[in-house]
DNA sequence: GTAACCCTTCCAGTCACTGGAAGGTCAACA
DNA sequence: TGTTGACCTTCCAGTGACTGGAAGGGTTAC
């Protein structure tokens, strides 16, 4: 398969395929052309790549994430060890996310969002004194 | 007031402070000796960018709302149109990354975490049908 | 033959910094 | 006066995970 049909089939642009290997992450085969070919087990990879950052897995987990699976003899803690701690990301982006969330949306609700200058969010932002406001 | 002074007093590090500067976001004047050297007003400036970054805006946005802050005659419309966007962005993130929690939290319930390898979060990243899971 | 589309490599850009090298300046102290 | 150490300067390169585009070669269908 060259790499335009495997892109259909993974889901990944090709662009982000040559991308996997330049970084060693999969290594397709070649055709006397010079195309790139990839067989099914290449094919499998780029999918198991595509699911694990799906998952916002950075590359480097993916990495990881791709040498436990191709090692049968593996503990299972040692993956879910690397998820908990993905978990554990998660939670603080989603914390963080939604701290964000909370004080802007109540500066929107009391913004007026008329034509006459004076706005709530650009007084939030210009308040010298943090402590005044959570 | 010197670079280190000013970093400590906005808590922005020295090195961002440059960077802001390069970008054009401020433009403090310089001492004799090439010192970079801050007014009141250009600490201000860098409080503000420093609180609208930690909502998450870009530094674009940041240079919107700056100049809007500046400009007296604004509208408060416009203010709130920009915050609006950017609290859709943060919406997007927000329900992006729940879904990512679901999945992977159940995955890590899921995974026992001993010894033995087989492990229901490879399974999962592996699976090549994805339609027979949500 | 030729047009349209595929493939290749390589380089540069994204975003918002961050690290580090190489060198100049300043304040305190012996 | 010398020197130490903490500051400041500029400039260049790297981060993560791609993405866009140029320049050129290969393949397929009419």
């Amino acid at each position: 398969m060259n790499i335009g049909t495997v892109a259909g089939h993974s889901g990944l642009p090709a662009k982000t395929i040559r991308y996997y290997e330049d970084i060693g992450l999969v290594t397709p085969a070649r055709d006397g052309n010079g195309y790139r070919h990839f067989r099914e087990r290449d094919i499998h990879k780029l999918r198991f790549l595509a699911r694990a950052r799906s998952l916002g897995f950075t590359i480097e987990d993916c990495r990881a994430l791709l040498a436990l699976y191709e090692d049968h003899s593996r503990a299972s803690a040692d993956v879910k060890l690397l998820a908990e701690k993905h978990l554990l990301e998660i939670d603080r982006k989603i914390t963080e996310l939604e701290s964000m969330r909370a004080t802007l949306g109540d500066l929107v609700t009391r913004c007026h969002g008329d034509d006459r200058p004076d706005c709530p969010i650009l007084e939030d932002l210009a308040t010298e004194n943090r402590a005044c406001h959570g």
